[in-house]
Formats: structure tokens, C-alpha cells, sequence
DNA sequence: ACAAGTTTAGACCGATTGGTTTATTTTGGC
DNA sequence: GCCAAAATAAACCAATCGGTCTAAACTTGT
């Protein structure tokens, strides 16, 4: 991994943090340049579209961050109910110790973004698409293996 | 009701939905300004604390609010079970056409207010609290009419 | 109707915001 | 080890931030 990857990667992550605690209109830049150790001038050599780019990255870091750690929970569970529980339970479970600090990046950055920042606001309503499809993808899977009851709707199930 | 009593209630409805929907920093005098149709001077002559004294009484605006709300429809049911029932039931119904204008308060303060604003955040901690405290106070009349079981722990239900 | 007391508008302040540019240093392929 | 390319720091910018203050416009009790 070349220097300017390293740089940019840790700009990432320091930034998810912030943005995950103080909101995007409360982390200014300054607020990057101290927790990456970086300068203005190169925080806008890596994202020329400025705090919005920093910010979309920072969440689709933050999201994928998630995802894995919930992933590596939940891959190695056979029983689809079982699977679905432990979802759950993993929310449960990481309250007080989150894998991004802060808490559920898809809801703090849901709260914030609902007028305001169209761009994350599309981001986040992606996310959640997804993570609604992921839902019912497992939820398809269980019927064929019989662990899930047919009449269940995987559609409404998922969006509760 | 006196003319500045009435225009001093005007700022915080309106700057309640702002700060809702666009959190603390993401709502500037300006917005409120606009949204309560007064100036800066009028502002603080109402607020002399800024806007954090403004933040705070929105808040407080806002919790009442939903209180009140809750509040009508669960305090016609006799039954225990069945009101800690309907307040769930009011929040799924809701979600959509919430009491104000952006989600809950709680929620929606708490995930900004988490570093950042130690003022917001004492009065979240007491807002949850406070919530807290009545669904105990719910358990507790519920065991006495036997309604509840008595080996169900208050304080851990009411957390969950 | 009038005077005392409020409430208001708006100019003003320094600090900070997000963003741009330029000159300098560092990096990495050759 | 050299040199083009990339990364960086820092000065600079206009706009906006929250906050203060004063003079004018208002309520309101009498």
C-alpha cells in the first residue's frame, strides 16, 4: 500500500469517527485536520469535492465496518432464525462498545441528513435498501430449508 | 396570553422543528430567524442565554409534546400490560406522522448531543430518566393489580 | 392619552466556517 | 540518484457563524 493510499485510508477512519459522533454539520474541517494530523490543503488533495466527499466515504467506511463485523457473527450460523436472532443480539451486545464509535452510523447519519444533505441522504437510504434486501434474501433462503414458515411475507418482515 | 409571551411560545414550536430535523449545529440563529419571523435582537431579548437557552426550551417544548401525546391514549387503559402495549403501538403508528416534525426528540438530540453539548446532554439523560422512572412506576401498579408477574425485575424491563 | 418599561430591528463584532491557490516538499518509477 | 508527479503546508478568501449593543418601535398600566 503506497504512502498517499495510507494517508487517505486514515483520513477515512478518523473521519467516520467524527462524523458518527458530532454529526456532518458538527465535525468542520478543522476537526479532521486535528484527528488525522493532516493539512488542509491535504485533505482537499485527496478529496477535491471537499467535506461532502470526506463525508460519503467516511460513511460507506463506516457502513462496511459494520457489516463485516456483523458478518463474521452471523456467517458461521446455520439455522436462518437462529441467524436473524443473532443479529440481533449483536446489536444488543455492542450498544455500549460499537465498531464505529458513536453508535449505528445508518441511524446517526439517517437523523441528520433527512432535509439538509441530499447526497448522504440518498447514501443512506441505500444503505438501508440493502441492508432490507439482505433481510430478505435470508428470509427466502430459510423458506427453502424449510426453517421459515411459508406464509411469512419477507417484505413486510424485513422493513419492521 | 400577552404579545411577547405569544411570540416567545412562536420560537420555540418553530425552532423545535428545526433542531429536530436538523440537530443543534445543523440549525443556525438564521433558520430560526427566518422560521419565527423575528430578528436577532428579538431573539435575545426572549433568550438572553443564545442559542443553547433556545435549544433547551425547544427541547423541553418537544418532550412535553410527545408526553402529552402518549399520555392521551394510554391513560384511558385500565389494564397494565395492555398500556406499556399502547405506547409501543403509538410509536410504530407514528413513526410516519410523529407528534414534531422530525422523529423523537430523544433520540434525535441524544445522537448529536453525545460529546459536544453537555447542556442538551444532562437534559436527554434526564428525559430518559424521567421515561425510565414512569415505566417502573407503571410495573409497580401492575404487580399491585396483579396484573404483573412478581418476579419481573422493574428496573431491568424498564431499561430494555 | 401618556409615560415607563419591553420588545424589536439591524448594524456591528471577532471568530470560524468551507473552500481555493501557490509554493514547497516528498514520493516513487526509472 | 534523478526528475516528473503527487502530496503537503500555509496564506488567503468570502461567507457565515453566534453573540452584543443601541436606538427606535412598540405594549401596557394608569
Amino acid at each position: 500500500m503506497t504512502k498517499s493510499e495510507r494517508t487517505r485510508k486514515n483520513i477515512i477512519e478518523k473521519s467516520a469517527t467524527l462524523f458518527n459522533q458530532k454529526g456532518y454539520s458538527g465535525t468542520s474541517l478543522q476537526d479532521i485536520m486535528d484527528a488525522a494530523s493532516i493539512s488542509k490543503g491535504g485533505l482537499y488533495g485527496h478529496f477535491k469535492g471537499g467535506k461532502e466527499e470526506i463525508a460519503v466515504a467516511a460513511f460507506d467506511f463506516a457502513v462496511q465496518c459494520v457489516y463485516s463485523k456483523v458478518g463474521k457473527r452471523t456467517h458461521v450460523i446455520e439455522n436462518t432464525v437462529d441467524k436473524l436472532k443473532s443479529v440481533l443480539y449483536f446489536y444488543r451486545e455492542n450498544i455500549f462498545t460499537p465498531p464505529v464509535e458513536g453508535g449505528c452510523p445508518i441511524q446517526n447519519t439517517s437523523v441528520e441528513a433527512d432535509d439538509n444533505q441530499p447526497v448522504l441522504k440518498r447514501q443512506v437510504i441505500k444503505a438501508i435498501q440493502d441492508w432490507h434486501a439482505r433481510v430478505v434474501h435470508t428470509l427466502k433462503k430459510g423458506k427453502e430449508r424449510q426453517e421459515i414458515r411459508q406464509d411469512v411475507k419477507e417484505e413486510d418482515f424485513a422493513t419492521r
